[in-house]
This record gives structure tokens, C-alpha cells and sequence, in this order.
DNA sequence: GTACACTTACTTACCGATAGGTCAGAGTCT
DNA sequence: AGACTCTGACCTATCGGTAAGTAAGTGTAC
């Protein structure tokens, strides 16, 4: 009623968007297909080249919409007060929240496929990481002044750890089903940056509320 | 000449799971084809099929191959001595050259891939993770015994951060084309599991030798 | 030792399904 | 009328996979 739209007020290409960015995080970009989208939205596939003039096309649009929304949620802990230490295990839990979903972090996938993604793809899932290292590194020196946070290398040596070792724990523990697992390996890659005599960083797996995992069946429906 | 093979003495089957391993390392599962392969071996399609009936039962020959060779990788480690911290050094030094040809560790890109696998390939590189990490376990419990190694979690969270650390240096560092990050990452990852007062971990990166980032261009062929 | 049966390791030609992409036009809104 | 959004029909290329055939080697019987 806010507008004239026939279809749906949310914007066919915003849907477009969120079908396909399910899609890569769950499948790949080399995973699934323009069909696979129209048959979920229930268009036509004409009507996704519309939107999008060509799968690269899509790509991109993906990549700028996670990445916008992702520094988007950076900034926001930013406002939040709180140690960098406290900042350092939200932003953890925004792997958490992904990988909960049974999907990975977009651009980690898409760093697996690298080889084969168009350049402007690339360039920006580059961009992703850099971005991402340069709030980390901030967040670091900022542990470092608040003494929250000890660590023996550069800042930017252990931003690069850190985005490394979150986007790898996600890598290993979606195919167990098991977010417990990433919780753990979490807690202790980020337990080498706590000074001594401090509480545990990520927020351990309580067994009590943690689910099982799922071996044979994770969450994400299959092909 | 030492039997009566008509093409090579490496044998047609080894030779396709050369290709298709590097095929894998390099643009994943859904990223190359039968007809990749064969082009390669300058075969036709038709015979790949004959000696692995399925792309399927072919990655489940990879995985195999693969996961064989890196235990015995692993069980060499074993032989030689050092202390617990050096077969960590040395287990960090496999990944690295992998990365050094531009490729992915088989089964952390398969990890990627992992919900458009079929069911066999998912059992295997769940197994791979599973020997690694109870590899490392042991490594880390002697680690811990002879004073080389020092960590807070249990042993079987450090070996899962390990394993996901190192799977993850090696996903964000080649896109970079650029192993010194991986180096620097792994680094400071095994840096918080080193007793105080000890020799940095993984040899850094040395800025006299390490190869410059290519930052447009990696290493392997694009498709 | 040579004829015959059988196996191995392929090739050529082809299949139906699906990939990404194009184009002319129809329906709807302002 | 014109812009916007979308459909249906269609295109070519490629996907994994199959059927039938063949050249060369192996094993066995006589």
C-alpha cells in the first residue's frame, strides 16, 4: 500500500539478492544457478537477467550488499561501549550468528572458489578481507592501550590471524553441524590474546543448550 | 619395459587423479568438468569413465589418495625427532606448501563444497579432519608433556583450533597469491601455544625471500 | 604355434538435462 | 504515451553419462 508495487513492497531485487546470497553461502557461487533462484521466487529467469544483467553481474551486487551490511555491523559495535576485548568476541559472534544458519561466511566461500570468479568479484571479495583487517587491527591497537588485549605480534599480523581463524573454524564446523565446534575453536584461538588471569573470550559451548551435532544431516537442505 | 603397458608406466588412473586433484585444489568440485580433464590428458571423456564411473566415485578416489598420503605425511613426522612444538612447526609447513602452488588444501575446499556433495565424499573429508585432529591431539598432549607447548583449553579444542586455523590462513591467503600472510597468520596462531621465552613458532616470512603479493595475478591458470 | 575366447583400455558418437543468456512483446503504472 | 517489470520461447554451449565398437594383449586348448 506504501507504493505502487504489483508484486511485493520488499523489491523484486532485493529478493533476487537474498535468494542468491543464501544460495552462495550455503552452496557456492559454482553451486547453483539462475533456475535455481526463478524456481524459488517463482519468476521467470528472464526476469533475474533483468535485474541482473548476468550471473558476474549478481555477484557483485552480492558481494557490495554483504559487505556493506557486515562494516555496517562493525560500526555499530563500534558505538557500543565496552573493553576491545568485549568488542573483539562480538565480533566472533557475528560468525556465530552465520554459521548458526548452517551457511558460511559469503566471502569465505567465495575465497575458496577464487579461482574461477570473474575480476570484479575478486577484487571485492579482496576488499572484504581488507576491510575487515583494518577494523581488527583498530580494535587491536585499542586492546593493546585498554590492556584488554595482549598479543606478541603486529596488530596487523594478528588481525589477519583472527580473520583467518574465524572464517577456518566456520570452514571445518558447518560440515559437522556443530556450532559448538566453532564455538570452541573460537574461545581458543582467542584465549592466546587474553592477558593472563582474565575470564574466557567466545562465551564457551554450555552442553547444556548447545545442539548435538547433527553428523550425517546438518541443517541446510541439499541438492 | 617393465610390463606390457602400451600408453605410460604412471598408469591412465593415476594420471586423471593427478589432474583432477590439482583441478580441485585449485577451482573445487563444481569448478572443473570431465571434459577439463580429458583435454588435459588429451583422453577422451569416455575413458575417464571407464576407470571411475562417476565424477562422484572419482571424489571419493581423491579424497582417498589424498587423505592416504597426508597420514603418512603425518606418520613420517612422527619418526623423526624433536620435540612435540616441532612436528607442530612441521605440520604447519605441509599446508604451507600446498599454498605455495597457488592451491587449496583438497579437503578444506571440499569442506566449502560441502552441501552439493554426494554422501560418500562428505563421510571422507570428515574423516580427514577427524585423523588430523586426533593427530594433533597427540602432538599437543606430548607438547604438553615435555614442556614444548603450553595451552588452557583441552587438547581436543586446541587441535580443532588448529586445524580450522590453518584451513582458514590458507583460504584468505591465496587469494592474496601471497604465502608470507599465511606464514604470518599461522605464526602468530601457534605464537599463543608457545611457552614465554621461546623461539617464534613457524619460521616468518623473511622479507629477502618472501614472494611479493600478486595481487591482480595469483599463481594457477584462471578458467 | 596357432586358433579362439576373453580382458583391458580405450574411441567415436550420441543422449537428455541444464547452464547462462537473448529477444520480442505483453501487462501495468503514472 | 512512455517507462518499468516481467513472460514465454528460444539459443548455444556444456554438463555428466552411455552405447557400441575396436585394437591390442592375455590365457588356454589342442
Amino acid at each position: 500500500m506504501t507504493n505502487g508495487r504489483i508484486r511485493d513492497e520488499a523489491g523484486t531485487a532485493s529478493r533476487i539478492l537474498d535468494v542468491a546470497e543464501r544460495l552462495v553461502q550455503t552452496c557456492g557461487f559454482n553451486g547453483f544457478s539462475y533456475a535455481d533462484i526463478a524456481a524459488e521466487l517463482q519468476i521467470s529467469k528472464a526476469a533475474l537477467h533483468y535485474h541482473f544483467a548476468s550471473k558476474a553481474a549478481l555477484g557483485e551486487a552480492l558481494i557490495a550488499r554483504y559487505a556493506s551490511r557486515f562494516m555496517a555491523a562493525l560500526a555499530s559495535l563500534d558505538t557500543a561501549d565496552g573493553t576491545a576485548r568485549a568488542r573483539l568476541d562480538s565480533y566472533a559472534g557475528l560468525y556465530l550468528q552465520v554459521l548458526r544458519n548452517g551457511q558460511m561466511c559469503l566471502c569465505g566461500m567465495l575465497a575458496a572458489e577464487y579461482q574461477t570468479l570473474p575480476q570484479p568479484m575478486r577484487n571485492a571479495v579482496i576488499g572484504f578481507f581488507d576491510q575487515n583487517e583494518s577494523w581488527l587491527e583498530n580494535v587491536l591497537e585499542q586492546g593493546r592501550a585498554d590492556g584488554s588485549l595482549r598479543y606478541a605480534a603486529s596488530a596487523q599480523d594478528t588481525a589477519r590471524m583472527i580473520v583467518a581463524g574465524l572464517e577456518g573454524s566456520m570452514l571445518v564446523a558447518r560440515p559437522y553441524g556443530d556450532t559448538a565446534r566453532f564455538q570452541a575453536a573460537a574461545a581458543s584461538l582467542l584465549a592466546g590474546l587474553v592477558p593472563p588471569g582474565s575470564e574466557p573470550a567466545l562465551s564457551s559451548p554450555d552442553p547444556a543448550t548447545a545442539q548435538p551435532p547433527s553428523h550425517p544431516a546438518p541443517a541446510a537442505a541439499g541438492r
